[in-house]
DNA sequence: AAGGCGGGGAC
DNA sequence: GTCCCAGCCTT
């Protein structure tokens, strides 16, 4: 028994977002375009409770994307620390590079022209053009996907990411206040329609959830399957990190020897090494130190 | 469509 | 230990 998306409670979801929002620094009002674009590449996969602090410090040292654009990456990825998939954080310089040479320093409006830049994916495009620039584009993240599944679908589980979302998500959106209902629907889904133990009992559109009303059925096979979490012990994931950490803490290039330390298999070691040189997140001189890169 | 890519906190 | 997190990119 669907929810029919055009019964969907959007005005209970915005009163309740505006009773319950968490005050995340980026929702001041007075935030730069260009903050809460940073605020969102940094919560690529990051809970943005360990975001709000890097985003403050990151802001003190380069206000603006002009003094952002001028950084040297070693700097850059110091600064991200341990947020995780430092590829971002070079993505982000590219990203300030392009905004200041093609946009005149202005950040781009246009969805299209968010999705051009680097490490602007179909989420963070429609984030900043909704709540930078106030425009009513469906924004799905993973907390909308879960909520839309459960609320209308009566889905225990979010299907993968697919376009056909964008759509269905965008056929709930209300005429005028799009990006507070969105912020709303990505809330509830980050504080209440949790992914693990929602917590219902207190959930605002409980009595319209297609996944109460069918009686909070559990995921079959096929959708267990579907899911698969990802490894971390053990993978070239960790052995990147752990040569990274190194590489920061570093403050002259360092020899092979110190590199060699972090994890005992040499072959891994070598695959997730020459992996960070490929990513360019590492790079070695001429005398075969490594260190983070400059420029 | 699938798989790689960090790290920390909750359980 | 497992699971999840305001995803993106390459293949």
């Amino acid at each position: 028994m669907n929810l029919d998306p055009t019964d969907f409670p959007v005005s209970t979801v915005i009163s309740w977002f505006e009773a319950n929002a968490r005050p995340l620094p980026w929702r001041d009002p007075a935030t730069s375009a260009w903050a809460i674009l940073l605020s969102e590449v940094m919560s690529q996969q990051t809970p943005v409770a360990r975001v709000a602090p890097i985003w403050q410090q990151w802001l003190d040292t380069w206000p603006d994307v002009e003094s952002f654009a001028q950084a040297r990456s070693d700097e850059v990825l110091r600064a991200w620390g341990t947020l995780g998939y430092p590829r971002r954080a070079l993505r982000l310089l590219e990203c300030a590079r392009v905004i200041v040479a093609r946009h005149g320093g202005k950040v781009p409006a246009d969805v299209d022209e968010l999705l051009a830049l680097p490490g602007i994916g179909d989420y963070t495009a429609r984030a900043v053009a909704c709540f930078a620039f106030g425009q009513n584009v469906p924004v799905v993240d993973t907390n909308v996907r879960r909520v839309y599944s459960r609320a209308v679908e009566g889905r225990p589980l979010a299907p993968p990411a697919s376009k056909r979302e964008l759509a269905q998500v965008a056929s709930l959106l209300p005429e005028r206040k799009g990006p507070v209902f969105s912020a709303g629907l990505m809330e509830l889904g980050a504080l209440i329609c949790t992914a693990t133990s929602p917590l219902c009992d207190v959930c605002p559109i409980q009595a319209d959830c297609a996944w109460v009303q069918a009686g909070k059925p559990a995921p079959t096979e096929d959708e267990l399957r579907s899911k698969k979490v990802q490894k971390f012990a053990g993978t070239d994931r960790q052995v990147r990190g752990k040569i990274m950490k190194v590489l920061r803490e570093a403050d002259a290039p360092v020899g092979q020897s110190k590199i060699d330390v972090v994890w005992p298999d040499k072959a891994q070691l070598s695959r997730a090494l020459f992996s960070l040189l490929d990513d360019g997140l590492a790079v070695q001189d001429d005398q075969g130190l490594f260190h983070l890169p400059g420029q």
